[in-house]
DNA sequence: CTGTTAGCGCATTCAA
DNA sequence: TTGAATGCGCTAACAG
């Protein structure tokens, strides 16, 4: 089937092709009963703009790449929602790359952004190639993430404070031994959550113990397997945060397995508040990230940025939000009598 | 910064564009000198096609839209994934559309296609706005949907068979008084499920109760709602099947609510096997639909379709499989005696 | 094997 | 206010 052109609406309506642009891009640059005549034309033929001979024309894909660590975690879902959200309202497109930690990956949806199938980089990675071909950069915003050596405008959260006021929580709920599972520490934001988990301790009096700190993976196993090395060392603790919701969903189980109550006899608290932490039962107590803000936010910098608002490299801090919910409780009495003998013998 | 262009390229290599062109896409078309000197000179430049002239000029664009319900919905995202890595092998792009059942936003999707922002459309709505200007329909592949009045290629799995399967494995632990909590019955999809449902009932001799048959909305409150309903309707009933996982957290979380244990007191069966299935306690028993399967075959069909080995609008089933977990078991003696007593009474 | 030519569909000068 | 002319960057006839 034949598409309309600009060409066959010109002559349908007997003027040129220069006028039927302006028609639809400045109508009011036309006299009005041409633009009549025009829009007329365009009726009849049913003619719809090739956005992609227009993006061409104008050296502009109107499309971002929202580059995240792993698609299937439903954590980046919801950014991507929030993304999409913005970037639909403002025409733009967003396609999800998906970066596996694979470098070939990564390098290939950077190198889009050169080979003009998209305007610009939303980066959720931890890394980022930075060979001599990766330069100059393109139009880049970071989310969440910190990328060593690189300066850029940067969406994010307090991660030190966000860990801290989980913690400060189990405290405020009599816990003393407090467990933290952290995630790979490798990564800065890691090292933040288990800087504010120490803090917490710290500002109330409490020598942390290194001991107490297990690191994970971030995935559900990682959570079993660090409750399962703590009962193992048999190091007591009646709290645990977790760096993520899908290991302290992974650690309620195993302390389950173990004939542990949650919350009566440990309580938890997880960080993220993805879908499912409402879901779980008890219903998971957590620090909330409010991630299609955050993935709203990154896209309007990331259109700041591309149509020239860029401004300098600025970071926006997201508030987070603890969720009390039904796997956090009041340190029980018998359990504070057990444990001291615990402590004595 | 001045990105080369073919003709810088050219221009340097001493030879004209068209080589160059040549040289990048038919290299055993250009002497092997020619090539080499070429080639140096891309190199030299740091020369990368822009993709954005070369789909334009062959008119395509490598880009495929993967229309969902609802991209909140972590099911599309395993599907997402299956398209994704299929589509990136075969230099593809994917772009998730959120239809949100919005006929509006289905219509800005399936226009741009026409608006050769996209060559095809990978249908997962349940729907499609069939109104004069949306013709002729662009390639289209449909997953996991049926649209009435159009016969389109489709990528599926045999709700009935595996909604039977699930029931039967029921009827096996011994369960006859089961509960379904179907999805919106507007849908085949949700009938076939049902449909499946009767026909194991009725093949193991068991008359249907339509007291037992709930309708829910596919979200995890409607699961509970629907326990709420049975049991203030005190309807008995041993077992449950509900036609997502969602719904059957839902229903669990009602039951555990109500004091019965599950599964000691009601068996429970899902449908979806989504993440969490694994990972709520206990692990769900649930039907799989091998979603990254079916999303990279979608793809498959699409890129077929694209590329002229279209065939027929053929119909592909994917297989599903009952996955055994915690969450179903045979039934108790001490129920079923209660059970008769019940009936007595 | 290679160069010349001719657009793809549109937006944007520049003149009129 | 409008039209003619130009070219975005590339590929694909066609001729040589």
């Amino acid at each position: 089937m034949k598409v309309a052109t600009i060409r066959s609406v010109a002559e349908l309506a007997g003027v040129s092709t220069a006028t039927v642009s302006r028609t639809l891009a400045h109508p009011d640059a036309v006299k009005r009963e041409t633009r009549d005549r025009v829009l007329e034309a365009v009726r009849a033929t049913g003619y719809v703009p090739n956005k992609q001979a227009v993006d061409f024309r104008r050296r502009q894909t109107r499309t971002v790449i929202l580059l995240v660590r792993d698609i299937a975690n439903p954590f980046y879902l919801d950014i991507y929602q929030g993304v999409e959200e913005y970037a639909f309202g403002a025409g733009y497109k967003v396609l999800m790359g998906d970066a596996r930690h694979d470098e070939a990956r990564i390098r290939h949806y950077v190198e889009m952004v050169r080979k003009k199938q998209a305007d610009g980089l939303i980066l959720m990675t931890g890394s980022m190639p930075q060979t001599a071909e990766m330069q100059p950069l393109p139009p880049t915003v970071i989310a969440l993430e910190t990328i060593a050596g690189l300066s850029l405008p940067t969406v994010a959260i307090d991660n030190s404070a966000a860990a801290r006021s989980a913690v400060q929580h189990l405290l405020d709920l009599g816990h003393r031994q407090i467990a933290h599972i952290t995630g790979p520490l490798i990564e800065l934001m890691n090292q933040k959550r288990h800087e504010g988990y120490l803090a917490a301790l710290t500002a109330a009096g409490i020598a942390p113990d290194p001991q107490l700190t297990r690191s994970g993976t971030f995935r559900l196993d990682s959570g079993r397997h660090a409750v399962r090395s703590l009962l193992h060392d048999q190091v007591p603790f009646t709290a645990l945060f977790a760096s993520n919701d899908e290991m302290a969903v992974g650690a309620i189980s195993e302390l389950r397995a173990s004939g542990r109550r949650v919350p009566e006899d440990v309580s938890v608290v997880g960080f993220d508040d993805i879908v499912f932490a409402d879901a779980v039962d008890p219903p998971l107590t957590t620090v909330r990230q409010q991630r299609r803000i955050i993935g709203a936010k990154a896209m309007a910098m990331m259109i700041d940025l591309l149509e020239g608002r860029g401004g300098t490299a600025r970071t926006e801090l997201v508030p987070t939000e603890l969720v009390v919910r039904g796997t956090t409780a009041r340190l029980a009495q018998s359990t504070r009598r057990k444990l001291s003998l615990t402590e004595r013998a």
